[in-house]
DNA sequence: CTATGGCACGGATT
DNA sequence: AATCCGTGCCATAG
């Protein structure tokens, strides 16, 4: 049924020229946030475009009242709890942040620290907007667009200085302010960086052993290669003392200071959900009862309807000449961004749909039931081109029912779920098992990978080799 | 001598 | 065409 009208809407797209190839891919690129910074940007110097505050359901397309739910698609059906809801969904409360610092700086709540589904920057740039002189915003601004993904500053002072024409030592004042909001080290220009803010934030309200900040500071290297012993003779200090420092390290700091799971294997105490990203797909229970149907929204950053202004239309009529060439543009152009629009949409909800019903048993019993699968296959059973898929999947986020955000490329990580096996062998091993025992582990479990790979599967989870996790397990016991 | 990490190669994936 | 991933080989530390 739904199919039938998405599909319909699909055949009737008139021939498509290479403008709407182009647009229809750069949108399926974007997140929803970059989407509605380029609505917004479209709506405000296109007459021809509109954005009408009439309510559509996004199920079924019908008008909506202007409050409630739709009337029709609300009625409680039996819900077969096989059945799996994809739907678009508008939303209204969607907070802007764009790297053009002055709208976006107004409107900040009053608890900054509230918000539990901000993307990083706007989640720093809260914090610390309120202390900072205009220009020295605008230099904030610069520095969260440009942080990666675990935190860490991507680009150079040099080109900031270049880009706002200020001189180095403000952006490093502006830097450093950063570093110090939550999460502390945010903005730092690499590791090291983020765990000296580190310690000096806790330093200021505990206890920090000794040598941990020298150590830090001028012997990082070493001590990333866990050469202890050499640095325990250079600091006149037992062995176990230098394990002591850098147990401390890995206790309390953390490498990468907005790194998606950070903490889930060093610091299990500490549960903090991802609070940074504000997702592009929203996976759910209905009503938040497990057992219930699965619910996808797909997130679409508009607050109602876009269309072609009717006045618009009527009044082009009796434009003549260049005037009238020049609004036929402006219609076409917000024509084809609204088709286009839509046409994104068909592929995300086909997309997801698709998704949910292959990858059903990871999203509801997590990372072991993983099935492995390729962007590929998704694009033959969708019959589009396999670049499609990938445009629509890169930089989305997702959040699952158990309000973890994960990014949508998980979903096709042909790992995942033999890492997770890993882990738990190793959780549960009576003793440090080495890697070639984790291997033998493994294939007893039907996966066969080489004694190699097992390493760079530990190595990416994070846990030690197998000598270095004994200690460890004494110290903790 | 053993366990592990670095480098690089080839095939798969995007 | 570019990138990612699993793997084999080899050097090195313990």
């Amino acid at each position: 049924m739904q199919l039938a009208r998405t599909q319909g809407q699909y055949q009737t797209q008139s021939p498509m020229t290479s403008a709407h190839i182009a647009q229809t891919m750069t949108l399926l690129y974007m997140t929803s946030i970059e989407l509605q910074q380029t609505i917004d940007l479209e709506l405000s110097k296109n007459p021809a475009l509109e954005l009408i505050n009439e309510r559509r359901c996004p199920m079924c397309g019908r008008k909506l009242p202007p409050e409630g739910p739709c009337l029709i698609c609300s009625q409680p059906k039996t819900m077969d709890p096989d059945e799996t809801i994809v739907f678009i969904s508008p939303k209204d409360d969607f907070f802007t942040f764009s790297g053009n610092t002055s709208s976006s700086f107004e409107d900040y709540s009053e608890d900054p620290f509230s918000s539990t589904n901000l993307d990083l920057p706007t989640y720093v740039l809260r914090q610390i907007a309120p202390e900072l002189a205009l220009d020295e915003r605008e230099i904030a601004a610069m520095i969260l667009t440009n942080l990666d993904d675990d935190g860490l500053l991507s680009i150079n002072i040099a080109e900031i200085c270049r880009y706002l024409h200020v001189p180095p030592s403000k952006v490093e004042d502006v830097l450093l302010r950063i570093q110090r909001c939550e999460p502390i080290g945010v903005g730092a220009r690499n590791v090291k960086e983020a765990l000296l803010a580190q310690i000096d934030h806790i330093s200021e309200t505990s206890e920090v052993p000794d040598y941990v900040k020298q150590v830090v500071s001028e012997d990082f290297d070493l001590l990333s290669k866990h050469g202890f012993s050499e640095l325990a003779r250079k600091y006149r200090i037992t062995v176990p003392k230098m394990k002591n420092v850098s147990d401390f390290i890995s206790d309390n700091l953390n490498p990468f200071p907005a790194r998606a799971n950070w903490g889930t294997v060093r610091n299990p105490n500490d549960s903090k959900p991802d609070v940074f990203n504000q997702p592009d797909v929203l996976i759910y229970y209905l009503n938040n009862k497990p057992g219930n149907p699965l619910i996808i929204e797909i997130i679409m950053p508009s607050r109602g309807t876009l269309r072609i202004n009717p006045l618009f239309k009527k009044a082009i009529k009796e434009q003549t000449g260049e005037k009238h060439e020049e609004w036929k543009k402006d219609i076409d152009k917000a024509s084809l961004l609204i088709k286009c629009i839509q046409q994104r949409n068909n592929t995300m909800q086909q997309l997801m749909s698709r998704l949910a019903a292959i990858q059903k048993s990871f999203i509801m019993q997590g990372e072991m039931h993983l099935e492995p699968l390729t962007r590929a296959q998704i694009a033959e059973e969708l019959e589009v081109h396999e670049s499609t898929i990938s445009r629509a999947v890169a930089n989305k986020t997702v959040q699952l029912p158990n309000k973890k955000i994960i990014p949508m490329s998980m979903f096709f990580d042909r790992s995942l779920a033999v890492r997770t096996i890993l882990k738990d062998i190793i959780s549960n091993e009576p003793h440090p098992y080495n890697d070639t025992e984790l291997q033998a582990q493994l294939e007893s479990q039907g996966i066969s990978i080489a004694r190699r790979t097992v390493a760079k599967y530990r190595a990416m989870e994070g846990i030690l080799p197998a000598h270095l996790r004994r200690i460890e397990k004494f110290a903790t016991a």
